[in-house]
DNA sequence: CAGGCGTGGAA
DNA sequence: TTTCCAAGCCT
């Protein structure tokens, strides 16, 4: 399946920014190749390529080394990664960063790789096998995915997780395993994807078990899901001379670190209090909806013209400006709300 | 091991 | 409109 798959990856790999052509790696005389392939598979997290493409653009410009990225404040970094969402793995960005810095440069070792912040099972194995050559069993939801259905795994997931990665290790070759890997991550999101596998294209069909049943898309079998929850809560825009008040949120939990508006503590409880931080003269400017991960947010915007600061930590901020505060979605949407209005 | 943790695009 | 999901990690 391996040399069927590779010639596969011969004729169709994409072509992405971070990634190296099929085949011998090309030479890598400023030794940044490890730094991209890191970059890139921690914004790759849960991420599609199309929402990192811009931002790894923008991050490789403006940092191009692993030294660079460590010696930028932290504040820079999550204001540059405002909008990708999963703002933890900035956060660990910054200290993993500081910390290959520190060793003189990434790990080449799947282990050594593992214990840097915010690189897990599959980033280590990844960045080993695309970065450095490694043989490593490199499982992603692709590959989930993908080997679930060429063994027809009846069990569901996350209980069929240990004999995915058995079969992903069994079929795993022992050369170019960082090529197998990309590829079967784009057999995974051109060919064999979630809703309607294009089976008739795709190198693998003629071994998979999953085909022959007829329903491939069943594949892989899931848990079911528990229903969202549903909370509201209020953001407040406080404008004065061209500038709006802004904070910045703890630095762990949602949104953790990152530039906002002021709210009424909706990510902390069920539902916010409403309760104005100053009194004034507050008027609707409407709400905006939010799906997060785990809840759904209806934020309603109250803003409140030339009020004071207020109590605690913030800034003004020239509205002129706004676009470079790097606030998350959430606030970037209320904010346009609230200059709507 | 389950739950917290963003966002935008596709169906 | 709603649901599902995309190169997961940490606690």
């Amino acid at each position: 399946m391996a040399s069927a798959l590779l010639a596969w990856y011969d004729r169709h790999a994409r072509d992405l920014p971070w990634r190296a052509p099929p085949g011998d790696p090309p030479p890598d005389p400023g030794r940044v190749r490890p730094y991209r392939v890191w970059l890139s598979e921690i914004m790759l997290q849960q991420t599609t390529v199309a929402a990192v493409k811009p931002y790894f653009a923008t991050f490789v410009r403006r940092w191009p080394t692993v030294e660079a990225l460590a010696a930028a404040p932290e504040e820079e970094v999550l204001a540059a990664w405002a909008g990708l969402g999963y703002y933890s793995r900035a956060r660990n960005l910054v200290k993993c960063a500081r910390a290959v810095a520190d060793l003189g440069g990434f790990p080449d070792s799947e282990a050594g790789l593992r214990a840097l912040p915010g690189v897990g099972e599959y980033t280590a194995a990844a960045i080993a096998a695309i970065a450095f050559g490694r043989r490593a069993v490199v499982v992603d939801a692709n590959v989930e995915r993908v080997v679930a259905r060429l063994f027809a795994v009846e069990d569901s997931l996350p209980a069929a997780r240990k004999a995915i990665r058995a079969a992903a290790d069994a079929i795993t070759p022992q050369t170019r395993s960082g090529d197998f890997a990309q590829a079967m991550m784009d057999l995974g999101s051109a060919v064999c994807t979630a809703r309607q596998p294009k089976c008739l294209l795709c190198p693998l069909s003629a071994n998979c078990a999953a085909q022959r049943t007829g329903d491939p898309a069943r594949f892989p079998v899931k848990a079911p899901k528990k229903a969202k929850p549903r909370r509201t809560g209020t953001a407040w825009w406080i404008a004065r001379g061209g500038r709006v008040w802004l904070v910045r949120r703890p630095g762990r939990g949602m949104l953790g670190g990152m530039r906002a508006l002021p709210d009424d503590g909706w990510s902390a409880r069920a539902s916010g209090d409403g309760a104005p931080p100053v009194a004034g003269e507050w008027r609707a400017a409407g709400a905006v909806r939010h799906g997060f991960t785990h809840f759904d947010l209806e934020l309603r915007v109250m803003a409140l013209v030339d009020g004071p600061p207020p109590p605690g930590e913030g800034e003004w901020w020239p509205l002129a400006d706004l676009e470079s505060a790097g606030l998350p979605t959430l606030f970037a949407k209320a904010a346009r709300r609230a200059i709507a209005r």
